[in-house]
DNA sequence: TTCCAGGTGGGAAAAAGTGGGAAATTTTGA
DNA sequence: TCAAAATTTCCCACTTTTTCCCACCTGGAA
């Protein structure tokens, strides 16, 4: 389970080291696709196989007739990019990836339970902040939904 | 799987590199044919046989008799060559190609999982941006036909 | 205070992209 | 039908980018 935050820094090659954690459970490639609330996620190539199969089962035998499908296919699969973890455990951020998510030289890396999430460090602090003072509403919400 | 986005120029010689990512998975030989919503589409010739025999036989075995199927494969046949992937890696895009989707120097090479599409890099950015809204509710749209 | 693990930086080698020359082929015009 | 011109194809060479590897630095633990 891939749990804590972690801030590290991107080189000037673009490289990011995975903290040392994540490593442990992440194979030699992971798959880096534009998330949800301007950050990126990083896959396990295991993860990525369920994730795109899943969503390729949908698509019909001819996929590009339809319109929707095509917007889809390729926000998901143009936008994302297989990448090897180095040998001392970084990781090679596209610049189209890290432009996208306005990420500069500082980056928080999230653990998110099945996926690690890529940050560019002030919006993560941004999200916190708003978000912070949900939690606890969600949190009743989540109570009185049972 | 192609996946990615790579943006690459047209010599003058209307020569364009696929990214080497995307060459190990092809063969020798691919076939280009105009796509939609402005663009080429690349098939290696496998996904070729594969998609044009769909279409072929698509509702019937005489797919000659509909109007809309002779209009639509009438461009999509009609229209693709099969171009061999030189020593280094390069295809040749073919004048009436290019100008179909107003390619100029720069052009956007996209994988979309079964295929790569070729776009001028202009009407490629316009694209995505234009539809990164759908996506969630896209998104949300196929979680549901389940 | 020394050792170790993890993070940071950078040099060198390899790969990929870009451009262009020359041979081969096709087209054109006499 | 042939020769000249133009286009296409094939190959080579240069440049840039990427990849691989090594070394250093820092902070925490023993």
């Amino acid at each position: 389970m891939l749990i804590g935050e972690y801030i590290h820094r991107l080189d000037e090659k673009n490289r990011v080291p995975l903290p040392a954690k994540f490593r442990r459970e992440m194979g030699k490639n992971v798959v880096i696709t534009p998330g949800l609330d301007n950050c990126l996620f990083v896959f396990t190539t295991n993860e990525w196989e369920r994730v795109s199969g899943a969503l390729t089962h949908k698509n019909s035998e001819l996929s590009f007739l339809r319109r929707d499908l095509r917007v889809f296919n390729r926000n998901l699969f143009g936008q994302a990019t297989e990448v090897e973890i180095d040998s001392i455990g970084r990781i090679l951020i596209p610049n189209f990836l890290k432009d996208k998510i306005g990420l500069k030289e500082e980056a928080a890396l999230v653990g998110v339970g099945d996926r690690v999430e890529i940050w560019s460090l002030p919006s993560w602090k941004k999200y916190l902040d708003e978000t912070e003072k949900e939690q606890s509403a969600i949190a009743e919400k989540l109570a009185s939904d049972e």
